[in-house]
DNA sequence: CATTCTTTGCGAAAATCTCGCAAGGATTTG
DNA sequence: CAAATCCTTGCGAGATTTTCGCAAAGAATG
C-alpha cells in the first residue's frame, strides 16, 4: 500500500473505535464527503491495513467470567517445543490471547474460563508437562480496552 | 437480556469472525430469513450481548511494530492510586490493555509503539513515579490472536 | 383449548454502499 | 513554464443492504 495521509490515519481512527459508522458519518468527521470517505476505507480493507472486523462479544453473556493471565516458562533445552506450544495454544478456545516474550517467561497467556473450576482442569492438562518448567497465574480482578 | 438460542450463539460466532458478513450471507449459514438474522443481530446489539464493532488495523502498517507486555507492582500503601493508575492508562494511546490483576504485580500492561525510542520514552514518563515500585518490561516476540 | 406473547417470512421503504464520470489538483516531463 | 499524466474528489444513478410494518405460525400460560 502506498502511503497514508492524514484522511487515512483519521479514519482508521474512528474505524477502530467503531467500525459500523455510516459513510455519511465518517464524512461529516474527516471532512471530505461520503463516497470518498467509502473509497478510502474500501482500499483500506482491500490492502490489508484494515485486516477485518470483528464483533466484540461480552464475555459475561458467554459465560466465561474469570480471565487469568499465565506467565509461563518452558525448559531451555528444547527451543523447538515453542513452535508446538504456540500451535497448541493457537488450537485452544480457552486461549483468547498468546504472546513470546522476552526476558524471564517465555509466554504471556490471557486465559478466559467460566469458573475457577474450569481453569484448574486447564491448568492440569495443559501445563503439567515435563517441558514446562514454571507457570504463574495472575487472576484478572478488572480490565480497561 | 433473556435467553440466547443456537441461532444467537451462531450468529455471534459468526459476527466475532467477521462483522461485515450481509443478512443474506448470515441468513445461508443459520438457516433463518435475512430479516430474522439482522433483527437478532439488532437485538444483541441493544442488549450489550454485542459490545461494539471494531476494525482490526494491521500495527505493522499503522507504523506501532514494537509490542510490549508490563509487570508493574506498585507501593502498597497507597491502595487510592489503583484507581487513578487505571483511568490514566486508559487516556494513553500506548497501552492497549490494561489489566488488574492479583498476585506478586498489581498490573499488566500490553503496550503498543513504534520503537525502543518511543518506548523508552514511555516508561520515563509513566513508569518513573514514586508509588509505582517496579516494572518489568518484557518484549513481545509473536503473538497469536 | 382459548389467550397471549414471541418470532418468523415477506415485501415495501429507507438507508447505505458502489461505481462511472467529469472536474480539479498535484506531480512529472519535455 | 506549460503540457501531459496521474490521482482523488464530489456528484449522482444504480445496486445492495438494512429497517420496519404486517399477517401468520409457533410457544407458553392458564
Amino acid at each position: 500500500m502506498a502511503e497514508l495521509d492524514k484522511f487515512d490515519y483519521r479514519l482508521l481512527e474512528l474505524l477502530q473505535e467503531n467500525s459500523r459508522l455510516t459513510g455519511g458519518a465518517l464524512a461529516e468527521k474527516v471532512g471530505l464527503s461520503s463516497a470518498a470517505c467509502l473509497r478510502r476505507v474500501q482500499r483500506l480493507r482491500e490492502t490489508g491495513v484494515i485486516e477485518r472486523d470483528v464483533a466484540v462479544v461480552s464475555p459475561k453473556v458467554f459465560g466465561k467470567r474469570m480471565m487469568v493471565i499465565v506467565l509461563l516458562t518452558m525448559e531451555r533445552d528444547r527451543p523447538d517445543r515453542y513452535i508446538l506450544m504456540r500451535d497448541a495454544f493457537a488450537k485452544m478456545p480457552e486461549v483468547v490471547q498468546c504472546h513470546h516474550v522476552t526476558g524471564a517467561h517465555d509466554f504471556v497467556l490471557r486465559i478466559q474460563v467460566s469458573d475457577m473450576e474450569e481453569y484448574s482442569a486447564f491448568v492440569e492438562r495443559v501445563f503439567h508437562e515435563p517441558y514446562i518448567k514454571r507457570y504463574e497465574s495472575l487472576a484478572v480482578l478488572g480490565s480497561l480496552k
